[in-house]
DNA sequence: TTGATTTTGGTAATCCATTCTCAATAAGGA
DNA sequence: TCCTTATTGAGAATGGATTACCAAAATCAA
């Protein structure tokens, strides 16, 4: 049976807690607060795990490793940070993407990626 | 001097005949058809050469190995089809992304990525 | 508590795209 | 054509992310 461990809440409660899309580094970083011995092999264990059990999704992003995030959020897009590199959810989608389509061409998905700085980091 | 040779030729055409993003193997794919014994690490090095030189762009891509570009293009989105793997240029923009960014956010960039299938795989 | 079994952490191993090395080849000015 | 020098091709080497391995530690049902 799959026990319960604190490294595995740790890893759960990075993603509660930021609600944001997080590389394994940093899940690796925030698990570190409560749990200072967990390992690199834990963190990417436990997200293949809570992807498969649907916890999480797999996002890709381009040119940068891997993002994981809660599964089942509403249809949203990401926004990088181009100074600390946290990346956020933004809901909505923008209009007139089928528009974009030449005839012949078949839209089944789209994938937005906005860049710029984040509150945070405001000057 | 830089010096013209065939192979460096072959990859150019490889861009002005398809017109559109391409990964390095498919380069090298392409340039063999004319320069069959043409090597990968001639691709990979032409391929930096003729960034540096800004004839060519790169372009990251979710997941994938990145594709290289002519530079120079007006504002486009890209489409990748699922089937074949192959990437293509639209023009055009959908409106409405900076409704998308929450007070605080600052927006620079964007970047779209289609996906479907393309004319050559529809059923 | 005990004890069977899962999980962990550290490190070695793997994977794969890209870069390096270097002898052989090709370009192109003289 | 000759000769200097850039370029090539093949394979080895590298780098970075992810996975495998395994002894030690932790979980939890009884």
């Amino acid at each position: 049976m799959q026990r319960n461990t604190v490294q595995r809440q740790a890893i759960r409660d990075a993603f509660t807690s930021t609600g944001r899309p997080l590389t394994p580094q940093e899940v690796h970083e925030l698990a570190q607060e409560s749990q200072p011995s967990i390992g690199m092999a834990t963190v990417y264990r436990t997200l293949k795990a809570l992807v498969e059990e649907k916890w999480l999704i797999v996002l890709e992003v381009p040119g940068e490793p891997p993002r994981y995030e809660r599964a089942g959020l509403d249809h949203h897009h990401h926004f990088s940070c181009r100074k600390c590199g946290k990346m956020y959810d933004f809901h909505g989608c923008p209009t007139g993407i089928a528009n974009l389509v030449p005839e012949g061409f078949k839209l089944e998905d789209h994938e937005l990626f906005l860049y710029g700085t984040c509150p945070d980091c405001a000057a």
